[in-house]
DNA sequence: AGCACGCCGACT
DNA sequence: GTCGGCGTGCTC
């Protein structure tokens, strides 16, 4: 009887074996219900074989074999393995990871009330797999289904209308032979409908152009491009252009956007662009039917751009024609538990793989993709200028903090300028670096501060709902009247939180309008729309907020914009720090001007004369990223080196450490490979747990993944007594 | 991850 | 004598 090798979600890194008695290789991918100890579980079928080493009393029979939905493709499959391997992370963990919630149950998938209604519209045709169905496997008794299938085999496609009078049973097998990927649905507009020219498209510049064209000479072939596009230079456009292209040819694209409220702003921009064109948008604010229908149509090829943030690097894209990752540089495309995968890496394994074209966007190009780019790997293409007719860069200057004291954190430059804005009736931003910066509570006479019981943060000072946070797990308790520890009435917060810059601000401007925003202001479903609705009307004058201010969003009337705080990722033990300030601070400076007006920019620093803020007021990145990679590259940091970090936990330091200590003791040896030395991580104490790490480097990435290898089995072999460990590849924060 | 087995302490 | 704590080990 042939054998399924079944991966399931279970923190074993191996495949199950089960009897299953019709298996064939067809059906590789399909999903399953199999017996496991007690339970039931949901599986993927990875191999179909006819001999297990496993002993034939251990084997038990396969339950179920789903066909409520074709089986996964093998790209899809061959992706996950990839995962599996290269972040050292349970196979079966890794794909259910990336499937549908709905994919990951024993039960069979419900499907839209009536699908039937879907194809009254569109275009009915057999796939390749559906040609492949000769009538005689078809038993002769099964007359509706035999007469069916001729009805398909005799035309190129049936407009879905056709059914409409036809039996239910008809219905009925057509429902189930798209489960089975026999038979496909195409949107019922021509591939050049696609290409439908709205009269708003904006002409190209010459350097738009040029990327457009460029990008298209290789539009079949594997490549990597970096696109590097200073903020207002139109990298939007070019990505519309090139996906028309791609819709052209009926292929798919899959654009990558980082974790944030944009994505509904984008998928307008391409819905007014390609109205005929089914677009999908696989964002956070979906519920699981919505995700499992978005993913649906990826599969079945009906879906042509497919919009979402990391985790739609997991969806299957049958006849993927473009890859976009706008801001590729983004962290929020590197997953932070379980799975630890960056979602820009997998899309450039998933162009490689079907031999097309990836473009990496960003007006501040990580230094990884920045050096690939020096080196050859990836081409590169520049947008200089601005799209926007009249927008000129803004000026961007330092106010030198020694000479000008700031008060609440705002200095009297600032303020002046500030003034001559609101009185030109345009708008500003402040914005706030919140890196280490937030106001806690302080006691002025013996120092207590208040901290969170479970990390080891300082507790957030919320003074409209008066009480105290834990920005790291979310821990809330009632503002103390006294200090706990010396009874001193006289508690301050201190630090400039957005809360006590907008206070002070509002005692200098009482009748401008300060808006606030942060975590609190825009967790509300709607509550980012209605406020960027209200900054378009022109009813505020000043936004006051953290890095949320930084991305998207075009403020038509802002002008100026003043940085508190950033020095504080200067000098960070963070070696990426420099480089994500640099981005943010570029990124929020592009804000401004993007208009008629002149924009400003006015950073409050202690260092004006560091080469970072010198690099941003030329606005020269290059200048500033050959100068940080050589930094780089003295110290012997990525990208020169690859990375992996060991992270452990237990509820005490020493046995973290202790263990940390253990697995540097395994590590040596390994001739290619750099061991640093444990230590407690910088956010020692988290959710109640005491964590440290272990980082691992090597110049070469193949012997690191050698190494991993063979240290994760050497890991797992020692004594857990409590301590939960993972690795992570390619970290991005410590 | 779950779930069972198993070996210790403290309860009717 | 049994209920239940959670350490250890297995799941095809």
């Amino acid at each position: 009887m042939p054998i399924v090798r079944v991966a399931l979600n279970v923190p074993v890194d191996t495949l199950f074996d089960y009897y299953a008695e019709h298996a064939s290789q067809e059906n590789i991918g399909l999903r399953v219900s199999v017996p496991f100890g007690k339970r039931q579980l949901a599986g993927i079928i990875m191999e179909v074989v006819a001999n297990t080493e496993v002993t034939p009393e251990k084997l038990k029979t396969i339950q179920s074999i789903f066909t409520d939905n074709p089986p996964l493709p093998k790209k899809l499959l061959d992706l996950f393995t990839f995962c599996n391997q290269y972040y050292h992370h349970p196979i079966g963990m890794v794909i259910m990871n990336g499937l549908p919630a709905a994919l990951r149950t024993t039960k069979p998938i419900k499907l839209q009330k009536d699908r039937s209604a879907t194809w009254n519209n569109t275009q009915l045709h057999l796939t390749d797999a559906g040609k492949q169905i000769a009538l005689s496997s078809i038993p002769k008794r099964q007359r509706i289904a035999r007469s069916l299938l001729v009805r398909f085999q005799q035309a190129d496609s049936i407009p879905g209308e056709a059914f409409k009078e036809d039996s239910s049973r008809i219905k009925q097998l057509i429902q189930q032979w798209r489960g089975l990927g026999w038979i496909n649905t195409n949107a019922p507009h021509s591939a050049q409908d696609n290409t439908v020219i709205d009269s708003n498209i904006p002409t190209l510049t010459v350097e738009q152009n040029h990327a457009v064209n460029t990008i298209l000479s290789t539009q079949n072939s594997y490549q990597v491009w970096l696109l590097h596009g200073i903020t207002g230079s139109g990298k939007t456009e070019v990505y519309l252009r090139l996906i028309a292209a791609v819709l052209v040819q009926d292929k798919q694209t899959l654009v990558l956007v980082p974790e944030i409220n944009l994505t509904p702003q984008l998928e307008a921009i391409f819905h007014n662009r390609f109205p005929y064109t089914n677009l999908i948008s696989l964002h956070s604010g979906l519920n699981d039917t919505e995700r499992l229908q978005g993913w649906l149509q990826a599969q079945t090829g009906e879906a042509k751009i497919i919009l979402g943030t990391r985790l739609s690097i997991f969806t299957p894209l049958p006849n993927l024609g473009l890859i976009i990752v706008d801001e590729e540089h983004d962290h929020s495309f590197k997953q932070q538990d379980g799975l630890r995968y960056s979602a820009r890496d997998l899309a450039i394994f998933r162009s490689k793989q079907v031999n097309i074209p990836i473009i990496l966007g960003s007006a501040t190009p990580s230094l990884e993709s920045y050096h690939n780019a020096i080196t050859g790997r990836y081409r590169v293409i520049q947008l200089t200028s601005r799209a926007i007719k009249n927008a000129a860069l803004p000026t961007i200057q330092t106010i030198d903090t020694r000479i000008y004291k700031t008060f609440n954190g705002l200095s009297q430059p600032l303020l002046q300028a500030l003034r001559t804005n609101l009185s030109e009736q345009q708008q500003s931003i402040i914005f706030i670096n919140r890196r280490g910066y937030a106001p806690t509570l302080l006691c002025k006479s013996c120092t207590w501060t208040a901290a969170c019981v479970r990390c080891s943060s300082r507790l957030v000072v919320h003074l409209r709902d008066k009480d105290l946070r834990c920005h790291y797990c979310g821990h809330q308790e009632h503002l103390p009247i006294h200090c706990p520890e010396c009874g001193n009435q006289d508690l301050t917060p201190f630090g400039q939180g957005t809360q006590r810059v907008t206070e002070t601000l509002s005692t200098y401007f009482p009748n401008a309008r300060i808006l606030r925003i942060d975590r609190d202001s825009t967790r509300r479903k709607d509550a980012w729309r209605s406020i960027l609705q209200k900054i378009h009307k022109q009813e505020i004058d000043i936004l006051v907020g953290t890095q949320i201010l930084a991305k998207g969003h075009d403020f038509p009337n802002l002008s100026l914009i003043g940085i508190l705080n950033s020095d504080n990722s200067l000098y960070s033990t963070d070696f990426r720090a420099s480089e994500r300030l640099f981005a943010q601070l570029m990124q929020i400076s592009g804000r401004a001007g993007r208009s008629n007006n002149k924009g400003q920019v006015l950073i409050q620093t202690e260092f004006p004369d560091h080469p970072l803020y010198q690099a941003l007021q030329r606005q020269n990145f290059d200048a500033l990223a050959k100068n940080l990679l050589m930094e780089r590259k003295i110290a012997g940091f990525p990208p020169y080196v690859h990375q992996a970090v060991l992270r452990a936990e237990a509820h005490r330091i020493e046995t973290v450490i202790g263990f940390l200590n253990t697995a540097a003791d395994l590590a040596k040896g390994y001739e290619s490979i750099e061991l640093f030395d444990p230590v407690p991580a910088q956010m020692l104490r988290l959710k109640g747990m005491e964590r440290g790490h272990l980082l691992v480097q090597s110049a070469s990435r193949k012997q690191l993944q050698i190494f991993l290898l063979q240290w994760q089995k050497q890991l797992s072999a020692v004594p857990t007594q409590k301590i939960r460990w993972v690795l992570d590849v390619d970290p991005v924060e410590l």
